[in-house]
DNA sequence: TGTACATCAGTGAACGCGCGTTCACTGATGTAC
DNA sequence: TGTACATCAGTGAACGCGCGTTCACTGATGTAC
């Protein structure tokens, strides 16, 4: 029922300036979506206010409310759109453990880091931002559907360890999810607060994943 | 030439009520770094205010001038005393490899992941806070010396692999370094943010590092 | 096809509030002699 | 030991500002008939 009603406003959005659009905005919701994401990417999740997502939506301040019961409403429903990409970004990087799990898992590391680098913003909503992912159920059940895709890839790769051997797929899917967020929140991001580092981020993501692979008894080839 | 004044300084402090104290508070650079803590602790990194912190403190707004420029000389004031904490927390946790490397390293990793939820206020203002470590260079300085610790102590454990096979202490103390923090980062705080785990953070850490050093060829016994 | 009406989404003015910052000041401390 | 003085550290009042939030309002849209 909802279409966006003048593509302009796309078009428009970079600047904040609205240009000519009537008394309703069309699609303000994802405006300001658009405009959050916009201003964490500039000055970090805390360095906007419920007032200047309107101002670069433009429209007035009372507007938002019409959408978003405050701020955090706001935050919370982009890393809720956040963890939806996420979780696509990652099945398709995945992509069913195609050709083979190893090479798959591989780009599926690559996959998370070049998002936490390529959507610092989302990124940023979604783990730094204080968000409670238990306040809002749906954007507990995007952060999960997200998850899942981890941990189904680590439940094929346990497989190619002997049963008697087998770990948990369940904790290694925590380990490489722990070490690929803590290199991306360390090394991988854009802003100034990120450490400097001998190699791409990708290439000491995937040393560390092979190594740990190789201790759980997975060799490639 | 400073020491503390008056002790009931500090036993006042957590109230933030001064209590009887003369004109001059006579420890107030330290009274507003513990504010920060103890603001950050309750209302995280961007929740409290140069105002906020005087108010603790018990002092006028316009008193931390005196010792700080602005609001983020205090956090960075902050960050670097967290990272001279964590460097003695750590060194002390490695204690030289004794008495022999793979039992300190797991106590290393211990001691990380207390640090984290011993002080998350500290751990905040060091990783969270977007504080650039650059920027002040005895910031740079303490967060240099804190992860020498760990570089030292990759630079023992690489030795008990045969030397044709050996890998550059660097990279492995990055590896463990990164999943330290994704652990503590996800799974190892006190705040609301903090992800539901079927398992202590500590002994997720321990696994993922057993099984790191035997891909890497080392082996417990 | 046209008209009346209900509903929706954005307006703009207003408010109280707390923040960051400045300023001339003053109480307390330390030091020279 | 005492006095004069320089320096330091905190005061309190003031300012302009932008924020969050509310309110009665009004333009635009959709629908019943």
């Amino acid at each position: 029922m909802r279409w966006t009603k003048d593509d302009s406003d796309k078009a428009a959005g970079a600047g904040g300036g609205a240009g000519s659009r009537g008394y309703h905005h069309g699609n303000l919701k994802e405006a300001l979506v658009r405009a959050a994401l916009a201003l964490i990417a500039e000055k970090g999740p805390a360095g906007f206010t419920f007032a200047d997502a309107a101002r670069w939506a433009g429209v007035s301040p009372a507007a938002p409310y019409r959408h978003f019961r405050d701020r955090d409403e706001l935050i919370a429903n982009v890393a809720r759109l956040g963890f939806e990409l996420f979780a696509q970004v990652l099945a398709k990087a995945w992509d069913e453990g195609r050709p083979e799990p190893l090479v798959a898992f591989d780009r599926l590391g690559r996959a998370y880091l070049d998002f936490a680098r390529a959507q610092p913003a989302y990124y940023s909503a979604m783990f730094e931002a204080g968000v409670a992912p238990d306040a809002d159920p749906a954007l507990r059940e995007a952060s999960e559907t997200a998850f899942a895709v981890l941990r189904q890839a680590a439940e094929k790769l346990v497989l190619l360890v002997p049963a008697k051997d087998r770990p948990p797929a369940m904790m290694v899917a925590l380990h490489v999810w722990s070490t690929a967020h803590g290199i991306a929140s360390l090394f991988g991001r854009g802003d100034a607060a990120r450490r400097a580092l001998p190699m791409p981020p990708e290439d000491l993501l995937e040393a560390a994943v092979l190594i740990y692979l190789r201790g759980l008894g997975i060799t490639a080839g």
